[in-house]
RNA sequence: UCCCCGGUAGCUCAGCAGGUAGAGCGGGUGGCUGUUAACCACUUGGUCGGCAGUUCGAGUCUGUCCCGGGGAGCCA
């Protein structure tokens, strides 16, 4: 089964060359001169490559003309500079061999445009279509460029679990992990007896893997982890999922702001190496979702982000003229359309927030002086909001203790995580970074759900 | 979970003030052309989201449930 690439074919551009292609078939458009055009991709890039099928071939009558959309076929024959306009090159099919056919009165998938909702209704199919095989290439590079910032830098990939104990790390709502016949949960008196149950205690899934990163920075210095995270909280908006992607670097001997340092930095990378790499696909979403994303991403290239406390921001937003939904007053959280405001129409691109007060973040943020606030950062960008939060973690041992007793945490259950202030406890910090928001903002797509394969949100876990 | 909007042909939608359904695209057939979201002609295609109700009569009005979208909360 050797096949050439159209990847490769349209990059170099090798005409008189014999290749062998595989792919599934875009468009078919039959010319009464004696030829067919056929049009595949086979998911290497965005372009399609035009075969040209003569009708002397021994399979014209019965098969060729009979090629819809959504075939997939193998062909073979020479590259020639193609006439007509659209395409450079073409390939002049010697042999053309029907792998798998495609019903039309039954394959979903049409020439034209279809709405995404549609399209999230066959996941199964979508990939076939340019915006989501734009996506599925953009995740990969993303990834790649993830791992390769990170390890150029010398931080260790680690993998923290899936499935914990730790049944509250103050982010939301847990899925629980349990091997019990839910018809018949054994039971102790009134509650349920976890002592019968696969672990002998509650478990749940993950919803971050920083508390565990912590305690490896602790150690080797510089980590980063890069898996699945999961929330089970009833949220039906564009920008959640219950199953979602995130990348947590824990850095030792750091403080806020060679936190902010990193993550802005990481940012860029990632950034460059989309403009750099991504060409055809990021111009596809340019012209197609948003017009104006490789002109953001090259904006925080050249003039990264901008950078203010949260109390600086309670100032603007209490002068500002707008009238706001909720109240703006130090101490209350910022609401999406605060942020929205900074972002969007006072500075016009990405903003770090630090020192947020303590009330409303979690305990394990590092208590400033002042006592009122925390060296908190989140990294808001316009259209997507948050799409980092990170912090210098609270490293004194007393301090920590009291910050778990306000959350009304039980310290027992944070014994090894407090053991870490206790033995050898130095400066560090770390931060998440939401990986599907991370391609809502590069890509312009406006629906969480469009930027991962499979989306798991309430009440769907099709496919 | 809350607030708005929507669910009509395979897809995208129209259907104005209740009188039992239309277009474009797709599919099929034929024609035409180095075509390229091809084009032209003909044709195929629907228990109008489900269940109740009002009415002589409901796609259209009412109630309710389900599903989808946008926004909010929670967060990444």
């Amino acid at each position: 089964m050797k096949r050439t690439r159209l990847a490769d074919i349209l990059s170099s551009k090798k005409v008189g060359d014999h290749f062998v292609v595989m792919g599934w078939v875009r468009t078919r458009r039959d010319s009464k001169g004696g030829f067919s055009f056929i049009e595949i991709n086979d998911g290497s890039c965005l372009k399609n490559l035009q075969i040209i099928a003569d009708k002397r071939l021994s399979n014209y009558g019965d098969e060729i003309v009979k090629i819809q959309t959504g075939c997939s076929i193998r062909a073979s024959g020479a590259l020639f500079h193609s006439p007509g306009k659209g395409q450079d090159v073409e390939l002049h099919a010697e042999e053309i061999q029907v792998l798998g056919w495609a019903d039309p009165d039954t394959y979903p998938l049409q020439k034209k445009r279809h709405s995404f909702e549609f399209l999230r209704s066959i996941a199964h199919l979508r990939p076939r279509t340019n915006t989501f095989g734009a996506v599925a290439r953009i995740r990969s590079a993303m990834s790649l460029a993830i791992h390769t910032f990170f390890q150029e830098r010398r931080f260790f990939y680690l993998h923290t679990p899936i499935i914990t104990g730790n049944d509250c790390e103050g982010a939301g709502e847990l899925f629980k992990v349990t091997t019990f016949d839910l018809g018949h949960v054994p039971r102790d008196g009134e509650d349920v007896d976890f002592k019968k149950d696969f672990f002998g205690r509650p478990a749940n899934l993950t919803v971050s893997g920083q508390l565990e990163a912590e305690v490896y920075a602790m150690a080797l210095g510089d980590v980063y982890t890069f898996g699945p995270t999961f929330r089970a909280e009833n949220s039906n908006t564009s920008r959640h999922l219950a199953e979602f992607w995130m990348v947590e670097p824990e850095m030792a001997f750091c403080d806020l702001e060679g936190d902010i340092e990193l993550a802005e930095s990481f940012l860029k990378y990632i950034f460059a190496h989309l403009l750099e790499n991504c060409h055809e696909d990021m111009a596809f979403f340019n012209r197609f979702i948003d017009s104006t994303v490789i002109e953001t991403l090259e904006g925080v290239l050249s003039k990264g982000f901008e950078r203010l406390t949260y109390t600086e921001a309670i100032e603007i937003l209490a002068k500002a003229e707008r009238k706001f939904q909720f109240p703006v007053a130090w101490g209350n959280d910022l609401q999406s359309e605060h942020e929205r405001y900074l972002c969007e129409e006072v500075f016009q691109r990405p903003i770090i927030l630090v020192d947020y007060p303590r009330q409303i973040k979690p305990f394990y943020m590092k208590l400033n002086g002042d006592q009122k606030t925390v060296r908190a950062m989140d990294l808001l960008v316009p259209r997507v909001g948050e799409i980092i939060g990170g912090s210098q973690r609270e490293d004194d041992y007393e301090t920590l203790l009291t910050r778990i007793r306000e959350a009304g945490l039980n310290p027992d259950d944070y014994w090894w995580y407090l053991e870490l202030r206790k033995f050898g406890t130095a400066p560090h910090a770390g931060f998440g970074l939401g990986f599907e928001r991370l391609i809502q903002f590069v890509t312009g797509l406006s629906n969480i759900r469009d930027v991962i394969p499979f989306p798991r949100t309430p009440g769907n876990v099709s496919f």
